[in-house]
RNA sequence: GGACAGGUGGCCGAGCGGUCAAUGGCAGCAGGCUGUAAACCUGCCGCUCCUUGCGAGCUACGGGGGUUCGAAUCCUCCCCUGUCCA
């Protein structure tokens, strides 16, 4: 019951249900350790959540925290992370780690890149280089890293955007969602650079989440979820949203995808978000969540008023 | 005591005869920030007035005096600071 079906295992368990919503608790089995959910993950992009020391990190209560593979690809370099021993012990965090796949990069780097059928090129914001991303490279990035749970590559797209683009974009996010899939299950033990035995867990390995995109259009997000779902991943994203969209679209789209997501596995609404942000969504099915905001905010002299 | 180098708006720091109320940066104030090209971006930032304008007046580049049509900018005396030599 809850118990995940796929080889490498992610754990999740479904620990209590409201009566009233659809809100969960429950706990996520990593490798490095235990999550309790609903869980807000700090952003840690290139290798450290910034303006925080890893202690004062801890004495927020954080339980996994995110890295980016574009970025972490673009410098250090993923092979440079595997050789220093893997992303925990790169950046002294020996707990839980998501990576993203560099799927938002697209959208959010998009002068500086190009989509095709067989993946994204990228020229370095760093120094103009050219890099190529595919599904099966990005899945091979992420291993190299040693993250817990790492992202397939998606293609996340502007708001607004035209039907005809949602709808593109989300046919290609699911042939990459597939090839992502193939490729791990096929690699993943071969390609993982991190020693999860020697974190004391030799039965879970890396575990693999796919991403539904489908923008504000309620077709292609039913659509995105449900080939989403059938590939059977060991959870599942909603991404695309929190990019300008109105308040009532996002927790609009969020409760119509998540309905459409497989009840016994993890949820995680990605770049959400403000406080008033979480609570209505973990009403809504979330479980996880990540966003840049409270610690770009702090940097930046903000801090979260109760409006938000 | 001697030799240099300096003293500029809350701070740091440009400017070195007019286009200077004076570039920049910081701090401050007001906005913004949702899978981080963000410790970033926008606006304001001497005082007063109004017909809100590449507007008017006032005050301001250590202090006094001077040169000049005009000085933060040149001269002079004084005060103060730093470095070095005695």
């Amino acid at each position: 019951m809850g118990w995940n079906k796929c080889a490498m295992g992610l754990k999740f368990e479904i620990t209590a249900r409201d009566e009233n919503t659809r809100a969960r608790t429950g706990i996520l089995h990593t490798a490095h350790g235990d999550v309790e959910t609903p869980i807000f993950m700090p952003v840690g992009t290139a290798g450290a959540v910034k303006a925080m020391t890893q202690a004062q990190l801890e004495e927020t209560g954080a339980q996994i925290i995110l890295g980016n593979t574009y970025h972490l690809c673009m410098r250090p370099g993923h092979e440079r992370v595997r050789e220093l021993g893997g992303l925990h012990r790169f950046m002294s965090w020996p707990h839980p780690i998501l990576t993203d796949s560099g799927g938002f990069q697209v959208m959010s780097l998009k002068g500086l890149g190009k989509v095709t059928e067989d993946g994204v090129w990228f020229r370095s914001h760093l120094d103009g280089t050219p890099h190529f991303f595919s599904p099966e490279s990005v899945m091979e990035f992420q291993l190299a890293l040693g993250a817990d749970i790492i992202m397939t590559l998606d293609e996340c797209v502007d708001y607004p955007s035209s039907h005809e683009t949602l709808k593109r974009s989300v046919r290609l996010t699911g042939r990459w969602a597939q090839r992502s899939k193939k490729y791990f299950a096929e690699n993943a033990a071969r390609l993982q650079g991190c020693d999860f035995a020697e974190a004391g867990q030799t039965e879970v390995g890396p575990s693999l989440f796919g991403i539904v995109q489908g923008g504000t259009d309620e077709g292609l997000r039913r659509e995105s979820a449900l080939e989403i779902g059938e590939l059977g991943f060991e959870g599942y994203a909603i991404g695309g949203l929190s990019v300008g969209e109105p308040k009532d679209d996002l927790y609009g789209m969020t409760e119509h995808v998540a309905g459409f997501l497989p009840e016994d596995r993890p949820r995680y609404l990605m770049g959400v978000g403000t406080p008033e942000d979480l609570v209505r969504c973990v009403a809504l099915g979330v479980d996880m969540f990540d966003c840049v905001m409270p610690t770009r905010n702090a940097r930046n002299g903000c801090v979260f008023t109760r409006e938000g």
